[in-house]
DNA sequence: GCTTTTCTTAAGCTTTGTTTTAAGCCTTTC
DNA sequence: GAAAGGCTTAAAACAAAGCTTAAGAAAAGC
């Protein structure tokens, strides 16, 4: 039960990236150092993470783009830190999806305890990856991101696809459009908006291509959308 | 559909609260102004806060005080903002459960992104309020969002759902019909209004159908409704 | 840069839910 | 035990929520 917290570690100069890492053992999580962006990307795909450190200098790339991938990628919880200390860096920074943002130079038991901080929300959101969901005869396979439905590969675009995920990983908890919307999309919902409907509307068509006479996703009126068991 | 955010602003002076309260307006987040220890724990039982603003120097009660109010409550997302900007009080605060630490004088935007940043976390993550409400053979499951009498699950539209989640969360207590309207309906009640009868009689329907002998929901004469015990 | 795919927006339409209306039914009070 | 006021109910009118389609905008892929 005692699962392992893993921790990416983006930064480019040694001392630094050590200095977080031994700081991030002592919490007894378990960090992996990335030295580069094109480094840290390799790294991104290859195992989930609960967190991930990042400094937004660096060579070859910028920490920018990587934060974009992140969060892109899922909602992964990300502290930048950083030398590049003004203001507009910052407030960026966060709207661009980052969770707290720390500059250099930092101290030790301030990056400690941030992490803690976020880690403590944080933690039990990021359980759903790498796994396999099953749904009557809907398989989603997290790994490759691939959906079958009675064994025929379906193609899904990413909203579909996160929608699915979001809905099949909790099948029987009903999800508001706000709900959908805020997860698929990462930003907050105003109600007049129809997008949500319309991929829906794709989604479900997209599934009962193959099987025409099941009913995967059922509407709850007023409520929101749930898998329908 | 489009719930309002509400956030609570601890803050003794006059002009800097204000000045929260103006940039959460400004992000479409509804504020509230506490100027002191003391007022802030009378609002903080009086409603469900997603996020707290907390000036750590406060007269009459120290804001550590409240914090610990606070995390004791539940899991509301906090910020401290203070001009006790040692590492100390820094560090304290975090590892006491806040959420992040704003060091004053403070910048307005960033304010405003950190804000937002956290809500977007905290929105995702606090819906799990898996509560399963009972009273007699009636089983309320609130992520699901069913309803089932005596096993047998009922379909109830949004307005019938609130009210049975209101009467059977305070089984004792007696609901006049402007209590039940501006609870579920969010808005005042004129007097002259029938819909309250109407819903009360659609849902008592839905709910004896299935258990005919059974009366779930009395009536006291002139004074409201409650759940029949 | 051009092509292809995906996403968003908007409109019209369908389904479902809500409010109003009004008649009749209980309780209470005098 | 009749009048008054509150309560219930059913049905009609109305409003809102959701669905689908198609077309333009944006993004991704080549």
């Amino acid at each position: 039960m005692n699962q392992t917290i893993n921790i990416l570690v983006v930064e480019d100069d040694n001392d630094i990236n050590q200095l977080l890492c031994k700081i991030i053992k002592k919490s007894q999580y378990d960090p992996q150092p990335a030295y580069s962006g094109t480094e840290a990307l390799l790294y991104l795909d290859k195992q989930n993470w609960d967190l991930i450190l990042l400094d937004l200098m660096l060579p070859g790339m910028e920490g920018e783009q990587i934060l974009a991938k992140i969060t892109e990628k899922g909602s992964i919880p990300v502290i930048i830190i950083s030398a590049k200390n003004e203001k507009e860096t910052k407030i960026n920074s966060l709207r661009s999806g980052a969770d707290d943002f720390i500059s250099k130079p930092f101290d030790v038991d301030e990056v400690s305890a941030r992490i803690d901080s976020l880690l403590r929300r944080y933690k039990h959101t990021n359980e759903t990856s790498n796994q396999e969901l099953i749904h009557k005869d809907i398989h989603l396979d997290a790994e490759s991101k691939t959906v079958f439905v009675n064994g025929n590969k379906i193609m899904l675009t990413v909203r579909e696809y996160k929608i699915l995920i979001l809905l099949m990983a909790s099948p029987k908890k009903v999800f508001s459009k706000s709900n959908v919307f805020e997860s698929v999309w990462g930003e907050p919902f105003h109600g007049d908006d129809n997008t949500v409907n319309v991929h829906m509307s794709n989604l479900r068509n997209k599934l009962s291509k193959v099987n025409p006479k099941e009913e995967y996703i059922e509407t709850i009126w007023g409520m929101g959308y749930r898998m329908k068991s």
